[in-house]
DNA sequence: GCCAACGTTGGC
DNA sequence: GCCAACGTTGGC
């Protein structure tokens, strides 16, 4: 799950231990939340544009996928107003888990063995929401050291 | 600030 | 349904 540390970042969800994942726009990014993505599943905590961007830390989903109200509210910076009740935006509640000791950079994702398929590293993929593999999960943990 | 790689919109 | 224009993401 990506994030722009600015706007949200590890630290952020660290203090606040959960929070709900607000704000998706994004049919792809919303079906992975409602199809693939239950509570108890481990996430991986990107920083986008950050200093440097890659995976801060690691979180958890704590509630599954339901409808993000704040695409209803005028007021919120994500509001949509072609959003429908019966077709809503969606969100997850996440979990603080871990903050990695020193945030494992894209340079160093994209210069490690075995994660040159990890869908974040693909070309043109700018999804806030993409599937980990369990290997690559893993792998990242790993360099992670949390 | 630049720009590639998208996704979305809307005229036709 | 096509596709040009536009908006967004996000690395650099």
């Amino acid at each position: 799950m990506k994030s722009e540390p600015e706007s949200y970042s590890i630290d952020d969800l660290k203090r606040d231990r959960k929070t709900w994942w607000t704000g998706v726009r994004n049919y792809q990014a919303r079906n992975f939340m409602r199809d693939d993505m239950k509570a108890g599943h481990a996430v991986l905590f990107y920083h986008s544009s950050g200093d440097p961007s890659g995976v801060a830390g690691l979180a958890r989903i704590s509630r599954g996928a339901q409808a993000d109200e704040s695409a209803l509210d005028p007021d919120d910076d994500h509001y949509d107003p072609k959003a429908l009740k019966e077709n809503p935006w969606l969100a997850v509640e996440v979990q603080f888990v871990a903050k990695f000791p020193k945030v494992v950079s894209l340079a160093e994702l994209k210069a490690t063995d075995g994660l040159s398929e990890m869908l974040v590293l693909k070309r043109g993929q700018r999804l806030s929401i993409m599937p980990v593999d369990q290997g690559h999960f893993r792998i990242v943990e790993a360099l992670g050291g949390a």
